[in-house]
DNA sequence: ATTCTTACA
DNA sequence: TGTAAGGA
């Protein structure tokens, strides 16, 4: 079956003929097509109903879903949205909204460092694009990556090694980013026509590349993590995970 | 009989 | 989110 009447709707979909209507007013449901009076929808109606019926149990609220999907439809970064109301949320950004003092920096990464370290340390951070120096001050191009470092910094990570492994990491993802580009050249743009009609295609395929690769990465690393963990911690780290869990669940 | 809109709780 | 009224 691919056509519903409303009230079909609502009961395939699991939810009430109410909702489908305060849904379509809200805007996360598209209308209906209209037959004479009354609304025909199919199964798109369908898919987007689960997928709200399904976020909504994993506790988002509708303003919460309203601003995912409208991020998702405009083509953006759907992961920009949460980095977003992380960053907004945490303790920094309210400090460094792009921008900081070398007195910032080193309240944040350590006070107690030697000023050679710190010279050294600084000049790393530079290298490798975390900061740029501004007149007196230092231009911050991604507050969130910024903001990660310290989180480690305080978890007792030595700054030295965060910023190794920044580098590290930064390295790796441009070797991920580059197989999709080349995936994408190779099969996309290869026999396009980039001043016709295929114009409008690939410039499609492109928008899409940056949700797609982290769609693809975040599983990954998930499963990455719990392998690693394992192969380098061993069950001195099962323990702790499981008391975590069961202290963490009722919420 | 069902759907739709508007309004209220 | 449920319910009710009024009209198509």
């Amino acid at each position: 079956m691919s056509e519903y009447r409303i009230d079909e709707l609502a009961h395939a979909a699991g939810t009430t003929v109410r909702n489908i209507r305060s849904y379509q007013d809200r805007g996360l449901l598209s209308p209906p097509r209209l037959q004479g009076r009354v609304g025909i929808y199919d199964d798109a109606h369908l898919a987007r109903l689960r997928l709200i019926g399904q976020m909504l149990d994993r506790g988002y609220t509708l303003n919460n879903i309203s601003d995912l999907m409208g991020a998702w439809e405009a083509g953006r970064d759907v992961s920009d949205v949460l980095g977003l109301e992380q960053v907004l949320t945490s303790p920094w950004s309210d400090e460094i909204p792009g921008w900081a003092t070398l007195e910032e920096l080193i309240e944040t990464f350590g006070p107690d460092r030697s000023p050679e370290d710190v010279a050294r340390q600084l000049a790393r951070t530079i290298e490798l694009g975390l900061i740029e120096p501004e007149g007196d001050r230092f231009r911050v191009p991604s507050p969130r990556l910024l903001h990660v470092g310290a989180e480690l910094v305080h978890a007792g990570i030595p700054l030295d090694a965060v910023l190794e492994i920044a580098d590290e990491i930064r390295r790796d993802c441009e070797v991920i980013a580059g197989r999709f580009v080349h995936l994408v050249n190779e099969h996309v743009l290869a026999d396009a026509d980039l001043l016709g009609e295929d114009a409008a295609r690939v410039a499609a395929v492109i928008r899409r590349m940056r949700p797609l690769v982290q769609m693809v990465v975040n599983p990954f690393v998930a499963r990455g993590m719990e392998e690693k963990v394992k192969a380098e911690l061993g069950d001195k780290l099962d323990l702790l995970l499981m008391n975590k869990e069961t202290s963490v669940l009722p919420h």
